[in-house]
DNA sequence: CCTGGCGTTTCGATGAGCGGAACGTTCGGG
DNA sequence: CCCGAACGTTCCGCTCATCGAAACGCCAGG
């Protein structure tokens, strides 16, 4: 337990976890160890902040905390300028779509389209992945600067399906097939029943800022036909954020 | 300026505004009136956290507040079950199409598509509107709580462009307007050149959780075609929130 | 009725937090 | 080239914001 303000301030707002509407104090207090008079101060000065709301079962994160985390540049630019290429791959594809960063060995996902009918995607807005098993990850790699590659295998290379590629070399042959095509697969690397086709969003220094992709069922996703739309709409997007 | 931890953390991080990058130490001093020090130090630990990120020329927020931003419930479920409606919409008319939540007075845009041809439209994702001038806050009035109507007229109308309803009894009468037809209309009343169509969307208990609206050029926004598709939407998502 | 658990309040003790001063670096102007 | 201004960073004695055990009232379940 941390001893100092923010820290435990910190600690009780990631306390919540996904899909989690609110915890009461007494539930915070034992998932963080921190004494309930402690929690209930400090919760009551971050309502005024709107960073958590009451709630009549205790309390949960609140719309301030949302209306500042959409202030973060990372994401914000980006999202916006990105938004109508994804509307646009959705409408031509109904399948769905995904705008990701990259953070460290991590892709973050800062945007998604989803219809009604493909699978259930794990993936969220503002959740993580690993970028080694996912197509907007090894898109991302494929056009990273060179020493992250060696992060992401220092950092491990964990099994997390039977297809999960787990090996350094063939994922380092698979970012070179990548870098000459210019287009990522996901094939139940991450997770099963579920394929992808990403591509990289890249700057003007040829590495890339975002990565783009369509995710649907791996029976189903014709990627070789997908990866031209997707790749299209990449590069629409790299055009933009060039300013040409 | 706060004697908190808290306070002066929140005052830093709510000192950055819409579309600023970064900001220097001395500058996020000179706002605040936080002395450096202290700012220094509190970033640093807030930086440990991910809620800023060190730039070359400063601090900008970061990743790590967005994450947390977007597990914020009153945004999360609502946002993930309106996509593919919203969707919909957006493929059905190419225009821009707005996702908002009411917060006391205000309404909060919760989720935006936009195309590359439509009006530069002021509204962001995660920014705020008053209620009483905009399409999604008056399809929110009309089916709140009769008290909110109150706080608002309470908080003041304000005009803010020379067609701005600010007679709280023509607002009044509006909303009942509104209230029948299921669909609000903005005619540039909170910026000039814009128009928009909205509808509500519905709980179980008959009031409104949030808004689903077309935005356009007032010139050529045609509300009273559009309107059917808006409501349509809006009684989709309504039907799926309601479980059934 | 009793017990356990909840959220809330109190207040003396203390150490986390404070910020003026100092420092080294960089940049722009004369 | 030199100087001054501004920057970010560090230091450390002082102090007051923070802490949390204890107490309290309420509620639900046995």
């Amino acid at each position: 337990m941390p001893n100092s303000v923010l820290g435990r301030a910190m600690t009780l707002l990631t306390a919540f976890r996904t899909g989690e509407a609110e915890l009461s104090l007494a539930e915070l207090s034992r998932r963080t160890g921190i004494p309930k008079p402690t929690a209930h101060r400090l919760l009551t000065e971050l309502a005024r902040w709107d960073v958590v709301e009451r709630t009549p079962g205790g309390v949960r994160l609140g719309m301030g905390l949302f209306e500042l985390g959409q202030l973060a540049p990372r994401q914000r630019g980006l999202r916006e300028a990105a938004t109508p290429f994804l509307a646009d791959l959705f409408e031509a594809t109904h399948e769905t779509v995904h705008l990701a960063v990259p953070d460290r060995v991590d892709v973050v996902y800062v945007q998604k389209l989803a219809g009604r009918l493909g699978p259930r995607v794990p993936s969220r807005v503002g959740g993580r992945m690993p970028a080694y098993c996912t197509g907007v990850g090894k898109a991302l790699l494929a056009f990273a600067p060179p020493e992250r590659l060696a992060e992401v295998v220092a950092a491990g290379l964990v099994r997390r399906t039977p297809r999960t590629q787990v090996a350094p070399g063939l994922l380092e042959q698979e970012l070179a097939r990548v870098r000459a095509r210019g287009v990522a697969e996901e094939h139940e690397e991450s997770t099963v029943g579920i394929a992808c086709v990403a591509a990289p969003v890249l700057a003007a220094d040829g590495y890339a800022v975002a990565a783009i992709s369509i995710t649907g069922w791996a029976h189903r996703l014709d990627t070789a036909r997908l990866a031209p739309a997707v790749r299209t709409a990449a590069l629409g997007l790299s055009r933009v954020l060039r300013g040409s």
